[in-house]
RNA sequence: GGGCCGGUAGCUCAGCUGGUAGAGCAACGGACUUUUAAUCCGUAGGUCGAGGGUUCGAGCCCCUCCCGGCUCACCA
């Protein structure tokens, strides 16, 4: 992109040159505003209602800014429309009120993606549209690089917005997501709910009397789930560092500490595959309770959820991927074996680990060599429930070997206290009564050394201090994990981790252009 | 990693059994003082993802690679 720049861009480029002979500058410092575009089409509605509009129709001066989305010339004036963050207005030059100059600049040097300042009287057009009459217009910030503008009509009937060309290949919507929130409002609007959302879970977190702190992204042994990690290194310590894959074993040394409800909301790192519901980098909610069991948070879970959905959208009722649910307590609460055994049509508990195993073959499920009974169990559950899990469902009670931080459950050693929210089919919430036993921990991740051992990188790292920190004492205490991103693709609809993350990982682009 | 699909002008796309690349929008010049995908006349714009091969001739056929989408696997 050095030399061969393309037609648009060399042009834009001479009007740089154009701007300077007649002493106007590309780039503003600032500009005083004194409305948003929806603010200024509300200002004039109430005038018009009021009848304060003067003889000819026109209101009160306003100054608007945004970028310019829409430019039609008609020789001596000429329409266009200006976008800020809270919606589009329209704008109006004409030569006998701007002056020969001024008019001829805005025809000589403005563009589509300029950011101008607009200040003048507003009114309606001939055909309805709250319009501000430029009186005098600024550039603010020259667009040298064509936006993907699409132009787009209102459908008469429908009242729908129809866009023509526009954005649509997906990659560069990725790789340069500036055009596409830039273009695209609808996106912007993605990540305004995102935000609300988290919001919501601080305000409901922080009603509840948790203290929100952070823990080490950097981590000499990572832990707190089954994942690979991403390694780094850390040159005058000289060693290895892991990033963290799961907050969970620093909150809890934060219960040990005497703190009773702490939550986290950050980055986890996973070292794995990119799909639909994968990013490498995700971003999570943790939260523990002392005091608290499994039964507990999963009231917990469903308060915050309700209080997310009311505050982030407004209604209990969402509509996924063409699927309609309903966030309204209480959510289903099903025994993950129960659930199992009713798609089985048989014990699971009773079945020997062969048995389990064949009903997988059957199933065609892959990769069963290193396998034991509890990802036996898991692999049928997420073959056979879970896809059939639309509505807000608990499934509580899971092998002890696929849990090595939950309790035992009190009823049944062979089981742990642990749940897992599923909503449209995907795990939205995993949680349990937290292993307090620094024993029983230690013999846990034992078991899951032997599991490495027999090939499985995802099993856990012993980590020694947290055993010594679980033997000062940690009180019995609920934790739970929550996905943010798929929380936030459920609340928006969005099909892929993608559209929820701001900038998703890719592949290097080649440099260049 | 496997399978399928794709990468052509700034954007969205077309391009037949191989014959030297097109449209709309955007851009540029001109007309037009209330337009709504404004309209009308004219002009310019391309390393057809990259590299190699076959051929008199490749956007099109073959091989390798890069990037993306979907999907399967992996991943609670």
């Amino acid at each position: 992109m050095t030399e061969d720049l393309n037609q648009v861009m060399r042009t834009r480029r001479e009007k740089l040159e154009l701007m300077e002979d007649r002493g106007i500058r590309p780039f503003a410092y600032r500009y005083s505003r004194t409305h948003q575009a929806v603010e200024a089409v509300e200002l004039f509605r109430q005038e018009e209602s009021a009848g304060t509009l003067d003889a000819e129709g026109h209101g009160s001066p306003v100054s608007v800014a945004g970028r310019l989305m829409s430019f039609r010339g008609h020789g001596k004036s000429a329409f266009g429309h200006l976008e800020d963050a809270s919606g589009t207005i329209q704008v109006y030059f004409r030569r006998d009120l701007l002056g020969q100059e001024s008019f001829q600049n805005v025809l000589d040097l403005v563009d589509l993606g300029d950011w101008l300042g607009v200040e003048g009287e507003l009114f309606r057009t001939r055909t309805g549209e709250v319009t501000v009459r430029a009186s005098t217009w600024e550039l603010l910030s020259k667009s040298l690089r064509p936006l993907p503008i699409g132009k787009t009509e209102t459908d008469p009937e429908t009242g729908e917005r129809i866009t023509h060309s526009g954005f649509g290949d997906i990659e560069a919507r990725y790789r340069r997501r500036y055009a596409d929130l830039a273009v695209h409002p609808e996106v912007r609007e993605v990540f305004k709910t995102r935000s609300r959302i988290v919001t919501a879970i601080r305000e409901f977190m922080d009603d509840e009397g948790f203290l929100e702190v952070e823990t080490p992204v950097l981590q000499p042994v990572y832990g707190g789930a089954a994942a690979r990690p991403f390694l780094t290194r850390h040159n005058t310590l000289h060693r290895t560092l892991f990033l963290r894959i799961a907050d969970e074993l620093y909150l809890k040394r934060l219960i040990v500490g005497g703190f009773e409800k702490v939550y986290e909301i950050g980055k986890d790192f996973r070292n794995e595959g990119i799909d639909r519901v994968h990013n490498p980098e995700f971003t999570m909610l943790e939260f523990y309770q002392a005091f608290a069991d499994y039964q507990d948070m999963m009231d917990q879970v469903e308060r915050l959820l309700v209080h997310v959905v009311d505050r982030a959208l407004g209604t209990r009722t969402l509509t996924y991927q063409g699927a309609e649910i309903r966030v309204e307590p209480p959510f289903r609460r099903i025994r993950l074996l129960e659930a199992l055994e009713d798609a089985m049509d048989m014990d699971p508990l009773r079945a020997t680990e062969e048995e389990l195993k064949e009903r997988a073959y059957r199933l065609r499920l892959p990769d069963l060599e290193v396998a034991g009974r509890g990802k036996l169990l898991d692999k049928l559950f997420e073959a056979l429930v879970q896809p059939a899990l639309q509505q807000p469902t608990f499934i509580l009670d899971y092998p002890r070997e696929l849990s090595p931080l939950a309790k035992l459950h009190r009823s049944n050693p062979s089981l742990t206290e642990r749940f897992e929210l599923f909503v449209a089919g995907q795990e939205l919430a995993n949680a349990f009564s937290e292993l307090n036993d620094p024993m029983d921990q230690r013999r846990r991740f034992e078991e899951q050394a032997g599991l490495r051992a027999r090939g499985d990188e995802e099993a856990h790292q012993v980590d020694e201090d947290y055993i010594r920190a679980l033997e000062y004492g940690l009180p019995p205490t609920g934790g739970v994990g929550i996905g943010l991103d798929r929380l936030t693709m459920l609340l928006t609809d969005q099909a892929s981790i993608r559209d929820v993350i701001l900038f998703p990982i890719l592949r290097t682009e080649e440099q260049g252009q």
